[in-house]
DNA sequence: CGAACCTCCTGCGGGC
DNA sequence: TGCCCGCAGGAGGTTC
């Protein structure tokens, strides 16, 4: 479900009710979801919050003493806040309580999602963290970097683009998104790609990326803030889920296509080899 | 090494 | 109404 953008919102919408509180309790309902979340999750319980970030499409709950909970909504995941009062909803999976008296759930239909807990003095080394390539909206993302990064890499562009170790983040809308942005073909061998296109091309996810950020991501289905709104870039959408319908920019109809067994969505005369 | 499949799991909408 | 099929914001593992 989540790419950077609604990840990425979820931590703005969590971080303020859940830095600086006390764990009070932590309730596994069930522990088999995609990496089992481990029993040592419990020794959070007594100890602070400092920090909620993100790194890719992860979010870090850094506890005093050097405890992190790693956290992955994977394809349905999500974590909202709610009252105790609240009845649990069937795939509620995790629960904090917090000092405030609220609750963070971790609610997960499918359980591709990640709990998990470590003691680690930086948690960016933790094995699942550690081999992330840059973050889309950091200065070292840039054009000169892709393209060394795609040098050799005979596949096409798009599932390059999804590739965490090339950049993370970019996820199955904002990767046709970005390239519909940047005018080029998905199926564009990602080593062809020109320096000047791949200036653009960067230029163009950081936009999407940044915009969606803005309005509180893409909410297709289920996808819902942390309080419960959803996001609203689903309007702002130029080709994902389009397919049959007229492009945005020049009347075409947009395509569909199929790569690495994820759907695709082009303009076939916006976007060029 | 890269690239193409396969898999995990539940829910929903469409077609019959 | 109900059943079957395909499809869904991810990504790690396997195979060639």
């Amino acid at each position: 479900m989540p790419e950077l953008p609604e990840v990425e919102t979820t931590k703005r919408g969590i971080a303020p009710h859940v830095e600086g509180q006390i764990i009070r309790e932590v309730i596994l309902q069930r522990h088999d979801i995609r990496i089992p979340i481990p029993s040592s999750i419990l020794e959070t319980e007594g100890r602070k919050v400092l920090a909620v970030t993100r790194r890719a499409k992860y979010l870090i709950l850094t506890h005093e003493g050097d405890h992190h909970v790693i956290i992955h909504l994977g394809m349905s995941g999500s974590l909202r806040l709610c009252s105790p009062a609240e009845a649990l909803r069937k795939h509620d999976h995790v629960i904090w309580s917090l000092s405030s008296g609220k609750q963070l759930r971790f609610h997960d239909p499918r359980r591709f999602g990640i709990v998990t807990h470590a003691e680690l003095l930086d948690p960016l080394t933790h094995a699942l963290l550690a081999n992330s390539g840059p973050e889309p909206l950091d200065e070292t993302f840039h054009a000169s970097y892709l393209k060394a990064a795609l040098q050799n890499l005979q596949r096409p562009i798009k599932p390059a683009l999804m590739d965490n170790a090339i950049v993370v983040g970019v996820g199955n809308i904002y990767a046709s998104e970005s390239l519909f942005q940047a005018g080029i073909r998905p199926t564009s061998r990602a080593y062809r790609i020109s320096l000047p296109r791949l200036t653009r091309l960067v230029s163009a996810i950081q936009s999407v990326l940044a915009h969606s950020i803005e309005q509180g991501g893409t909410t297709l289905r289920d996808f819902l803030h942390a309080d419960g709104q959803p996001g609203y870039f689903r309007q702002e959408l130029f080709v994902y889920e389009r397919a049959g319908e007229p492009c945005r920019n020049c009347g075409s109809t947009i395509r569909k296509l199929t790569q690495a067994q994820r759907s695709t969505y082009f303009c076939p005369t916006c976007q060029k080899h």
